[in-house]
DNA sequence: CTTTCAGCCTGACGGC
DNA sequence: TGCCGTCAGGCTGAAA
């Protein structure tokens, strides 16, 4: 389940072999994902060459000559490099071949992610908020945007117009970590405790992006998603379970279709 | 305007 | 053993 840092590691794997390199031959086994892959991308982007390759939110713009592909890897998407002529499994549903030779593979099992190509720019990417880990995501904004807002502050962090890339693992993190109650509504959340959460926010996006380093060989190499977070998280998935702080249970709570564990003792 | 919620899709898992 | 229901998750767009 790629959140913002398996995305960046992601990223990180893959550009050194996309960028500066001419796109040889794009095959579609499967056009049925999120939005159907765009009709002719393939013979689109044929021909030419990968300029950049970047990330905005959880998505993946590879930049080309005469526009961009964006992809995103949905719930269950991952790209990696193979071998040109390595076998196809099941749920590999797009191949890129570039002119050195490298391959991509992107596979998808719940096919939740996209394959789009646009000349100009994405309509996804219109109406997004700042970047986690960029300065323009401050705890002044953020205060700003909650005002009079009833709905509870774990799906408003989650919301991508006040900030992108807080999926449901690192947001009910960051409120674990900010003593913050996930149900509470965000207009009643005092400036103090929202400068608290933005720090929060930042500190467990970059702290996964690092240990997403250290298995980005792994993971490019395509053995399997990354398990590294896992023992680091105090309440994601850990619901009913004994709170590492105190010694209270866990509870776990639907927010906005979410499950949302945290402890009653800890946050408030 | 804000807020809620169905739907997209497959695999894993628990109950019987 | 297998069948069925439920859950997980990001994101959009329609409904309230």
């Amino acid at each position: 389940m790629p959140e913002l840092p398996e995305v960046e590691t992601t990223l990180r794997g893959i550009e050194p072999s996309l960028a500066n390199q001419k796109i040889d031959l794009v095959t579609v086994r499967q056009s049925s994902l999120r939005w159907p892959v765009t009709p002719g991308l393939a013979e689109i982007v044929q021909g030419q060459e990968v300029l950049a390759v970047t990330r905005r939110a959880k998505y993946l713009i590879v930049e080309l000559e005469y526009g961009s592909m964006l992809i995103h890897l949905g719930m269950s998407g991952s790209l990696r490099l193979t071998a040109r002529d390595a076998d196809w499994r099941k749920h590999d549903h797009i191949e890129m071949q570039l002119g050195s030779g490298a391959t991509l593979r992107y596979h998808d099992p719940r096919r939740f992610g996209c394959w789009l190509w646009s000349e100009g720019e994405h309509r996804q990417l219109t109406h997004l908020g700042p970047e986690p880990l960029s300065d323009d995501f401050c705890s002044d904004r953020l205060f700003q945007l909650s005002r009079n807002r009833k709905m509870a502050v774990k799906p408003f962090i989650m919301d991508n117009r006040m900030v992108v890339g807080v999926g449901n693992i690192y947001a009910s993190e960051a409120l674990f970590r900010s003593g913050i109650r996930p149900d509470r509504a965000a207009g009643r959340i005092s400036q103090k405790r929202y400068t608290m959460l933005t720090g929060h926010i930042k500190e467990v996006l970059s702290a996964a992006i690092e240990q997403g380093g250290t298995t980005l060989r792994d993971f490019v190499n395509g053995n399997g998603e990354p398990g590294y977070f896992q023992q680091k998280l105090a309440v994601y998935g850990r619901g009913g379970k004994v709170c590492t702080v105190c010694d209270g249970v866990l509870k776990d709570i639907k927010l906005g279709q979410r499950s949302s564990v945290f402890c009653p003792n800890c946050q408030h």
